[in-house]
DNA sequence: AAGTGGTCTAGACCACACT
DNA sequence: GTGTGGTCTAGACCACTTA
């Protein structure tokens, strides 16, 4: 039934993915582990990894000796914060429509702040580039990214810049984003990014306070990120850790 | 090695991490699955298993080909907000002393906003539980936690109230506390609340708006948490997704 | 070429939930 | 008791990194 590339796993979660959200599970009922291996042809080992991430997403919810069970509250969660999305994804996710702008894109030295976390000489050359994230003309993500020019490998021009950051960082550094560690910062939105936001100065805005790193654990992007609350907001799900 | 109870994946798991604080692995270099098993007289797949929530944990990074590595950033992250901790936990996580105060606890009738989020009527007896945590005779997190007075089973007293409210409703209640559907919100801290946190009410702050269920998916539990964003801040690993 | 993690199989036994 | 998911085994082959 299944071809050899993607993995069988991988198939095998989208395919029970598919038939959930078709509502195909009388009773939100998925069949037994057994029986899906038998029908799909695979092993039972393939069908519980692929009912792992499925659980991890929260899309079901496994319960011994009883069953799997499609949970349609997790299906309903959006953007998992746990993940690396590129913010059109996140906003498409949101029933939006998304454009973005690059309002600033130039080289400044590096703060102080800035060579701390991305272990670069102060007043070392990096590359700023800012980006507002719209839906239909309202401005709901700004975005700062902060990177080392030294970095940089090969030329780019202002559509590279459009793109998600960790594609710019892939074709302009050849360096692959892996990971970032992100403080969940509240704070006022203030005159600066009030303005680019369209929003009163007082307003509390949820931001990300980032850094970036490649496979081998070494910073390379430092990053703010401000959204706004009225349009976008960050839904999770916190489980019981047995 | 190892005993039955807990599982091997478990117990191999703990090892593995014990290992990693104690900084045992040369060069954050992890032995090869192969290495391990054969080491801990177990199968490659309860290694796999192990290795997998660690990874998962943020306390290691797997390279294909290349080998299992330790991640210390990872490990420095106190709190994943995609767990349920009790807030004292969270609070010792981050190397504080942590005291709690119940300020209020009374029976009050469901608001429209509760009763549409419980599925309960409005006007319903509900109890409220408000809580303070402390570090130090410092304020740093207040929760309030909402729920229905028909869902009491037992007898409670006032220690009860102190216990994390998972605790409280599998005690009082007979239920399970499965997961949280939480709502990442920026606020002002505003009069009543500032006051009660100890600070301006002009104070950006972080808070939770959540809904508990139980195992079955009925929401059990409303509960809103505020937190002094200057001395507790979140902190996440976002992963790329391959 | 050798060694690593990634995928996959076929099977076994256990713990738990239903009824 | 029957069926479910949870744990565990022993082995195979593949994709990838490193030297």
């Amino acid at each position: 039934m299944f071809k050899r590339s993607p993995s069988l796993t991988e198939q095998t979660k989208q395919y029970i993915k598919e038939r959930i959200i078709r509502n195909e599970f009388a009773e939100g009922r998925i069949p037994s582990e057994h029986e899906l291996a038998a029908t799909l042809g695979v092993s039972r080992t393939t069908i519980r990894d692929a009912l792992a991430r499925l659980e991890l997403e929260g899309a079901i919810v496994r319960k011994q000796g009883a069953g799997t069970f499609v949970n349609k509250l997790g299906l309903q969660i959006r953007s998992r914060l746990e993940e690396i999305w590129s913010y059109e994804e996140v906003l498409r996710a949101h029933g939006y429509t998304p454009s973005v702008r690059v309002l600033q894109l130039k080289t400044i030295p590096a703060s102080p702040d800035t060579s701390a976390l991305l272990h670069v000489k102060a007043g070392e050359p990096m590359l700023l580039i800012e980006k507002l994230f719209l839906e239909d003309e309202n401005p709901v993500i700004l975005t700062q990214n902060t990177l080392p020019k030294k970095l940089l490998r090969h030329k780019f021009d202002a559509e590279d810049c459009q793109r998600p950051i960790y594609d710019f960082i892939a074709h302009s550094c050849d360096q692959q984003l892996a990971y970032y560690l992100s403080d969940i910062v509240p704070l006022l939105a203030g005159a600066e990014i009030g303005k680019l936001l369209q929003i009163d100065a007082q307003t509390p805005l949820l931001s990300f306070a980032e850094v970036g790193y490649n496979p081998d654990n070494r910073p390379i992007l430092q990053s703010a990120s401000y959204f706004r609350d009225d349009l976008l907001r960050f839904r999770i799900m916190r489980r019981q850790t047995p």
